[in-house]
DNA sequence: GGCCCAAACGGACCACGGTCCGTTTGTATT
DNA sequence: AATACAAACGGACCGTGGTCCGTTTGGGCC
């Protein structure tokens, strides 16, 4: 009777899949020994082989956990990423609810804008499967088009969605601020031009105003 | 007196670098075989011990004449490029001169979008080798912001130009078209939709028109 | 406690990109 | 034609990402 197997298939209503103690252990090992290292080195110095002696598993084991090594570094990346969709969602404005959409969003951008420059070679290193699978890209751009319905900008809201975004991609900014050297302040004060024009509002000041 | 060094480092006015015969020769035979390889495996498949074999020259060889897969990549890109900045320049409208600067913008748009769809995989495989580094990418942002400056768009005109293009690179379109499986034309007319709200003109028709 | 087995482990192994360096070859000079 | 040398060549070699498979182990069940 107590073996009927459901029990164990469907625990309870947690449907979190179950992991093994020490599995989660090693989780945690190599979470922190590569985040170490990527502190300390730099994220494409690390490799796979020194991440697990470091941990001390066995190289099967990094692979097993995180499938690859831009799994690994999606994984690291997925802390950040948390705390920014938390700030988004309940975070002091203007980043958070309680300002006006547009300040939300020109907010957005800025905050956008510096996380991924700071972690830069992280979200380069994560290839594919970094900001993009790891839905981080698409709660971005569901909370952008969400805000663009609350400014009453009408059209192709997930598409318009998605160009707003793009030029704050890791190669785009990588290109204007490290190679062309252009300052931050001008390549955020672009994009908030940018922003502008899309929902329709030529300045700061509604129409009318001096400029 | 007739060894002078100068004669041989400054022959004319030609300041092309000299090539070795040999040099030549195996360029050709290893774009050639590489292009075949492209075309019959796709880009990903192709390796580079599998190319030197095909080409019938030593891997060292390879990597001299492209110094990386990147680089390999991008060279055959090249091409394809070459001919779609000549289009661009000197062909025939609404891409090339002739056409009005909206229409053209509109047009050089669609053929970004679809050749870059088109050589995705290449474009991939390039990385940073490719069309940002060997000139393509800034090109079409020179060429876009001429255009806005036709427009008599006024901002920050390199910015702009680099938002614009944005959303036309692979990894987005890639999302937006394969995972998401939304339709080109779909793609294209939101461009357009952005192009238009960037240069201030809401529609096709001038503003009095009954959308 | 003892049994059982799915899950996890670990490290030998493989494939591929990239480097190095001793050897060959094209070409300019005489 | 002979000489000289820079450039090009080629393949052995190395480091790294990723796989495979025989071995170990956590933890539910009796």
């Amino acid at each position: 009777m107590t073996s009927d197997p459901a029990r164990r298939l469907l625990p309870l209503a947690d449907q979190a899949a179950p992991e093994r103690a020490d599995a989660a252990r090693n989780r945690e090992l190599l979470l922190d020994a590569a985040a170490a290292m990527v502190a300390e080195l730099g994220a494409d110095e690390v490799t796979m082989d020194a991440l697990a002696a470091r941990a001390g598993v066995g190289k099967g084991t990094v692979f097993r956990r995180f499938g690859s090594r831009g799994g690994l570094m999606a994984a690291l990346l997925d802390h950040t990423e948390r705390a920014w969709q938390a700030a988004v969602i309940s975070g002091p404005p203007p980043l958070g609810p309680g300002a006006p959409p547009l300040e939300r969003l020109l907010a957005l951008g800025d905050s956008r804008l510096r996380t991924t420059l700071q972690h830069a070679a992280l979200i380069r290193a994560a290839g594919a499967e970094g900001a993009r699978a790891s839905g981080a890209h698409s709660f971005a751009a569901l909370h952008v088009r969400h805000l663009l319905t609350q400014l009453e900008v009408d059209g192709d809201l997930p598409l318009l969605a998605v160009a707003l975004l793009a030029p704050l991609e890791v190669p785009v900014l990588e290109q204007q601020v490290r190679l062309d050297g252009l300052p931050v302040e001008r390549v955020l004060a672009g994009w908030a031009d940018l922003v502008r024009r899309v929902v329709g509002r030529p300045a700061v000041t509604p129409p009318g105003g001096a400029t």
